[in-house]
DNA sequence: TATATTTACGGGTACGTACCCGTAAATATA
DNA sequence: TATATTTACGGGTACGTACCCGTAAATATA
């Protein structure tokens, strides 16, 4: 251990002597109070200028008697969508390693198949003192209108998963979805010698955001892009129970006999498995997306060759960090934080972090 | 904004109060010093257990006069190495988010290729005040010596990159190596039709740790456990630059005329690649270790078709950090802390957060 | 000109913990 | 028994910042 002194650290104090006034004068001027003269104002700015002050953020928040209030406005896990289990954590990881900072989280679940109560959460979070807000806008006129109303207090948010390009906001944190959907056609053809035919499968409720699209089209450009001779076939499932799901899939196999390649864009690709293992139709190859328990047994079966993942877990933490760095440390942070693009396959699985 | 007194801090203040003593003597049974009666000092734990007392970290650090030193020791980055980038990056990472948490770093670099350079550095850092220290254990016997120094001092130390099984290190944090050449094997022949020959390639000057030893057991047990009938060649090049691996390569391609695959245990894939490149062999399927610009290059081209990383960056990040826990916050640290075996390609690469 | 209001500050306490310094009380030594 | 030493504490200040409260001085109003 050495003394922290040989480092001579200028803070309020030193400021205030340059300047000759009191700390409580710089304090005002920190913080864009009323109370400051113009001249003294530009004397001390200039000062903090000078010296490149940073304040010690530990002293700040141990000072302060407020707690800084975030909200979280998440979908809630149900066995329909385990997905959110995975960014859940992350938050609270965060929530736990802030928590002696004076940071505090409130949140606000809403359900995926009801845009409700992603309304209602929306206006009960607005009623409350918030100095940041975590969200996933899942559904897009209504997130619209609560970032709108955001801008208006001055709320500043962050954006996981999901993204809306009109918006404020102070980050988006999550897939760069063209570039997923390509690596999955990638993963799809590679080595393969003669072009079989694909199925791009869609199975999502009608209400659920758009991000499926874009990873088509991320997919297909791949196909085109390398002039490759693979006929594209997308179905769209509109309900997500395995019945539905072998119901289509029955009559495009009945369809197009030469398929060998299956690509799920989302989390649902277990259903497809299920329904490929009943079928017995090992050739088909089959990826999908997000490392849940269920698709990872797949996975391990050899059913699912590849599970395409975007640190789910790293979305939730680095949503809350996000917040915190902007209202406590400092106002530049990154627009557009996207995620890796992580290949998992039944070998490296077991240390995959999500 | 909401006021922090909804919830009522228990802190020393109050253990002092309940145990009917100064908070200064709660202060040293904190800290384990000497100085306290037996029975105030059950007195004062029962209390701490009963309220589950955890100190504030931010109270802690800016009242301490005392900075922690932490060393690290890790190699100099060269043409020849530029993998040691990435940890770099991540330790400065680290060390600047816990610049004004009282934390100082000491870098002590040595010279991959010399072995007296680790030596001398090491008796160097232990001349200093010293709380923690990081380390790559890359020369066996000299980090053994080492770290029974340190064990005697009573400095902890954590393992990067390598690791060294016998000693009383605070965690490891690095690659499970056996298991990634599993995963090279898996993606060496997936959807691979005939059982073609593959080269095992081992660059590396024998002064280096053995790690690619324990990736080429992952890599044949694949083989094995599948029951392929690949034949597998395994060659040694001890010489770095690329006259010698094209006259070693030029000599086992003339031996085993059906390569269609080369497996290369460390991050000098590139020299493979610049040789197989001028050969015009485009069959030959090569993968390789590391995220480095010279690899990423062939990655673009198609030379190389898969690179395996282990985020080296977040190592270096989570090094420090794991160590900053142990030293300040609690000393229950995660022990082996392996890293994902991330698989890149050339459309994924762009979202790789090395 | 006399009084009320606003402006522009400074003093001082608090956040929770670390640790210096001083001192009665207990114990050891002469 | 008298003195020296050790033990077991407590008081109080400091870390760097936030912010309450009070008040001269400046300005506005009657």
């Amino acid at each position: 251990m050495m003394g922290k002194d040989d480092k001579v650290y200028l803070g309020v104090k030193e400021i205030a002597k340059r300047a000759k006034v009191s700390i409580a004068t710089v304090d005002r001027v920190l913080h864009n109070r009323t109370g400051v003269s113009e001249k003294t104002r530009k004397k001390i700015n200039d000062i903090i200028a000078e010296i490149d002050y940073r304040p010690n953020i530990l002293a700040s928040r141990l000072a302060s008697r407020k707690a800084i209030q975030m909200a979280v406005l998440v979908p809630h896990t149900s066995i329909d969508t385990s997905f959110w289990e995975a960014p859940l954590q992350g938050i609270q990881r965060a929530a736990k390693e802030l928590e002696s900072y004076g940071i505090r989280l409130v949140y606000y679940f809403f359900d995926l198949n009801d845009r409700h109560s992603f309304t209602a959460q929306a206006s009960k979070l607005l009623t409350t003192e918030l100095d940041g807000l975590l969200m996933s806008p899942t559904f897009v006129d209504e997130s619209i209108a609560l970032t709108s109303r955001c801008d208006e207090l001055k709320i500043p948010y962050v954006f996981i998963d999901a993204d809306l390009s009109t918006s404020q906001k102070i980050s988006y944190i999550g897939p760069h979805l063209f570039q997923s959907g390509y690596v999955g056609a990638k993963l799809l053809t590679y080595r393969a010698v003669s072009p079989f035919t694909v199925l791009v499968v869609n199975i999502s409720k009608e209400i659920e955001n758009n991000n499926h699209l874009t990873i088509e089209a991320g997919f297909r450009s791949y196909f085109k892009e390398k002039e490759l001779q693979n006929r594209l076939v997308t179905i769209d499932i509109r309900d997500t129970d395995n019945l539905s799901v072998a119901r289509h899939l029955t009559e495009a196999l009945h369809n197009h006999p030469h398929v060998e390649g299956v690509f799920v864009t989302n989390s649902r690709v277990s259903s497809v498995a299920t329904f490929l293992t009943k079928l017995n139709r090992p050739e088909i190859r089959l990826i999908g997306y997000d490392f849940l328990q269920e698709n990872c047994q797949f996975l391990d079966q050899g059913v699912i060759d590849f599970l395409i993942c975007h640190k789910p877990e790293e979305q939730g933490y680095r949503g809350v960090m996000t917040l915190y760095q902007y209202l406590v440390v400092d106002t530049t942070v990154e627009k557009m934080q996207y995620m890796p693009i992580d290949i998992v396959t039944m070998e490296n699985r077991s240390f995959y972090q999500n």
